[in-house]
DNA sequence: GTCTATAATTTGATAGAC
DNA sequence: GTCTATCAAATTATAGAC
């Protein structure tokens, strides 16, 4: 069945092309990796791979959709929040195209609110800010987190931990993002006296 | 003295361009700014400001070195380094265009070597985050702060939690950066019972 | 110190054929 | 679904005159 028309293909050639694509951006770099790159790397003419995405950007977008997607698919076996939000950082850094890619455009489209990911990112942070209130809220309930503290705002600063070691990382790869978030809830937790 | 030839005038209409550059992005965006738009604003066609700096990048950076000299400079009544820290942040809402152009050349820098900010960021990080960390070694020694922390763990995550606020706070203006970092500097203080 | 004029791309996007 | 051809185009950067 579906033998031509191949619906099939053309689903199959959009993935190939997201992730061709964000190889590409880790191999050389984001902001040098041109939609006439991501064609050639596929066999596709520019106008050929535009076929598939109305524009760059668009394509960019896609790809962070399909990895939000995944993250919320994965079984990351982790006891808790903290351990969660800590495997995710420590899995980021194993995708470098797409650290720069998330860095880059939450960045650009930050300061335009026109820019096709501007939407994308405002919801993303909206919404991840407040499933994240929420956990905390009932953490607090059962006494494993400070009681002390404003459970969005704690959210929010988790985001930015996050954001910004994603940031410092790029310019120093030694330096590991998810211990220096891992630090961060650490302290928010309950009776947080430490183990090194 | 130094009636024509006029040195004085030379660096005084550098100082004009810095900061009606300044301004520009600040009401249209960073993005949306180009040289031809800094130029016209200062009376100046696009080759004639391109005579005070060697490229649009350098620009931007001249800039931004401004703000870290005058930074530097600034008494910021702060009672300790925790203060100090929301003091600037708290600052920075003030001025927009500078954390349009801080967020969005940080970003591009970071997935660039090549790029005329690179090395500046670099260098900013690594010192900022050195300088930071002899502090709180000795607030460590003076207990005003957790021992169980790693001082530099700490530099690093201030710097991360205040730049990703930036980022937070240009999607959603609302949310106050300096509260979020104070946040953490409380949680690092010795005995941080908090007051809310 | 400032301008005119122009180069030099690069790159993203569209129209229409096959 | 993919290509050819072409546009749009915007900038940035440079050479050389005044």
């Amino acid at each position: 069945m579906a033998r031509r028309g191949s619906y099939a293909k053309g689903i199959a050639k959009r993935e190939e092309i997201l992730s061709v694509a964000l190889d590409l951006v880790a191999t050389q770099g984001f902001r040098r990796t041109s939609i006439k790159d991501v064609a050639d790397a596929v066999g596709l003419t520019q106008a050929g791979l535009l076929h598939y995405f109305d524009s760059k950007d668009e394509l960019w977008v896609a790809i962070l959709r399909r990895r939000d997607e995944h993250d919320n698919a994965a079984q990351w076996d982790a006891p808790d929040f903290a351990a969660l939000l800590a495997a995710v950082v420590r899995h980021n850094a194993e995708v470098p195209g797409l650290v720069q890619m998330f860095v880059n455009l939450s960045a650009a489209a930050a300061t335009d609110p026109e820019h096709p990911a501007h939407d994308y990112f405002r919801e993303r942070y909206e919404s991840t800010r407040s499933r994240m209130t929420a956990d905390f809220r009932t953490m607090q309930q059962d006494g494993r987190l400070r009681a002390d503290l404003d459970p969005e705002e704690l959210a929010s600063v988790l985001l930015a931990v996050s954001d910004g070691m994603q940031i410092q990382w790029l310019y120093d790869p030694s330096r590991d993002m998810a211990e220096h978030v891992e630090l961060v809830t650490r302290l928010a937790m309950a009776q947080a006296t430490t183990a090194s």
